[in-house]
DNA sequence: AATATTTATGTAAACGATTACATAAACCAA
DNA sequence: TTGGTTTATGTAATCGTTTACATAAATATT
């Protein structure tokens, strides 16, 4: 591996004019530069980024913090962000957490340790202090999932609203008994799905049934698994609302095991409209976060405030969308 | 920011004594450790590590480049290669080529630039020259899809058995007709499933016809648009296999737009064995790749190339495994 | 008690870049 | 010709670590 000083040694020249050459920070007479540039050719040489990075005391990098790469939602989001990222020089390090606390620290320990000039953290594990703290420290945003009242950017969406809507659309076809499959976690958006959920029943004069209210991890088997459960009420529920698409794919494998149909005898809604839930039959009804946009402000607002363009914190809300398909509605052929 | 400095001076040591405690590189007594490390806490010091990676020359730190992180498929190797990683005190960075060349040429110039110890190469767009002129300068290994022939070291399954077997298995249900969805791309792997498919139609004395063949990306939208045309032909097919598990659900929607029953009228079967496929209705019949332990064998042979413990190439080759469910075999109730 | 060994710590040179400052050469104006 | 600019390049400090080497103090050995 050749180093600057074997470039200047080969181009005769000084390690500060192959410096020049390369970043094209100050004239440089052209004929030096093309013998500069000829002897990098021929070592192949290619500065060492840590010894940039740690002069320069700047990676241009940042790093994402996704809970799960396996899930499809994240995906996405990753795209906005990287798309974003390239147009401004940046790159992108993914690192899966696995929503598991020590790992997300290895990561965090990673950036402080200015490994890369900020990051995104998706539905971080850290405590509202923990996370204040790093912010003091690097620049950070949240993005989808956040803690409320902490000085920290965040870009989501209205999970009250969504969660109101999509209930309110089961209730207009009629569903008086309705099932609500939650997460359970410390995320603001379930409270907010759930609060969102409560405040169509309660407008539509639908009494609140916590029987009817269950909680998973946002996996197809949680959802599963909790359907089952829920179908052995009597009267059993006709709609459910679950707060991901995973889930209600898996309620309905679960209707369908009971030798139930959907959406005749069991309506499902899901949250997130991941590529899958249109493939799968039938096509699920659900609430559309404009991921690849969410991605797309959260890193231009990481980068305004890596380049300190932008004091304070902010809140962006994005908009959602209610689609309706098969899972709630009798359709034709769609697909 | 504190730096080593800021914490030596507060503890009243010099610098070397600081790295000595934190890095419990050699003895130090137990007095002045005790005063440094309430020095680092005080300070909330953490190493930088640029300026510790630049004096080492080395950063534990691997990079793993996967073409599409949407794809289902890389989720459960990553899973594998993080977890060995993380036993021997790596981190792996993930980098989302989108199979964009442009995007893989600059991770791979931040390979190169030393950002890492090594890399784990998944679908490479590269070209063997290219991949070998690499391999000098850093430890790679492939994983999955690999070209053949070249001195790096691979891991992946033996894909013309592993479609041999498939294929088999239809014409032993009595298909006789019976379709191909392949990869129109550059990997061995489609090269070698399709001698798979052939070998298995040879055998049963079953004449191959070209027409039957197609190529797609393995996106759910390609195999949905190809079985639309196969289903065209005269006789139709009575069977296909499809070279990804998203091509084969995209194929039963195809088989259920034209009414036809899955596995009544056309038998599916895929490859990769997905999460999703046996959540999907019919559960798909497809091969399993043992995706974790194909994540954990990659970063093993990675190791061993980064520390220096293993020499030469090798080519590893893992079990695979056919999982027959109810696309191609009608069963009672699954799931 | 004199010497050899061990232990604890400090000094300073790396690692590979960037860049403030210095300097020499070339050019220009009067 | 002289002094002042401009231009091109070099020297050396710096970023934050680790670590080879040096040295002083403490301990062991005879």
């Amino acid at each position: 591996m050749s180093t600057i000083k074997d470039v200047a040694k080969r181009a005769g020249v000084s390690v500060a004019t192959v410096s020049r050459v390369i970043n094209g920070s100050s004239r440089v007479s052209p004929a030096t530069a093309k013998k500069v540039r000829t002897a990098v050719a021929e070592l192949n040489y290619r500065p060492n980024l840590l010894g940039r990075n740690l002069r320069k005391t700047r990676s241009e990098r940042v790093l994402v913090l996704i809970p799960n790469i396996a899930n499809p939602f994240y995906a996405e989001i990753v795209k906005g962000v990287e798309d974003v990222a390239s147009q401004h020089g940046y790159s992108i390090m993914l690192c899966n957490t696995d929503s598991d606390p020590e790992r997300e620290k290895r990561y965090v320990k990673m950036l402080k340790s200015r490994l890369a000039d900020g990051a995104i953290l998706m539905a971080s594990e850290m405590t509202g202090e923990e996370l204040t703290e790093l912010s003091l420290e690097i620049p950070i945003v949240q993005c989808c999932e956040y803690k409320a009242g902490l000085p920290i950017t965040h870009v989501s969406i209205n999970n009250e609203m969504a969660a109101y809507k999509a209930v309110k659309h089961l209730i207009g076809l009629g569903h008086k008994k309705i099932a609500f499959i939650g997460a359970r976690n410390q995320f603001l958006s379930s409270l907010r799905r759930k609060e969102g959920y409560l405040r169509a029943l309660e407008e539509a004069g639908i009494d609140f049934d916590p029987a009817c209210c269950a909680y998973g991890d946002y996996s197809y088997e949680s959802g599963f698994r909790i359907m089952k459960q829920l179908l052995k009420l009597d009267p059993r529920p006709t709609a459910v609302f679950c707060v991901s698409d995973m889930m209600a794919i898996g309620a309905i494998r679960s209707a369908m095991e009971e030798n139930l149909l959907v959406p005749e005898d069991l309506a499902v809604c899901g949250f997130d409209n991941i590529h899958f839930s249109s493939m799968f039959k039938p096509a699920i009804t659900t609430v559309s976060q404009p991921m690849y946009d969410l991605g797309c402000m959260a890193m231009e607002a990481l980068i305004n405030i890596i380049e300190g363009k932008k004091e304070g914190t902010a809140e962006y809300f994005l908009e959602h969308e209610l689609i309706i398909r098969e899972s709630t509605v009798k359709q034709d052929s769609v697909c």
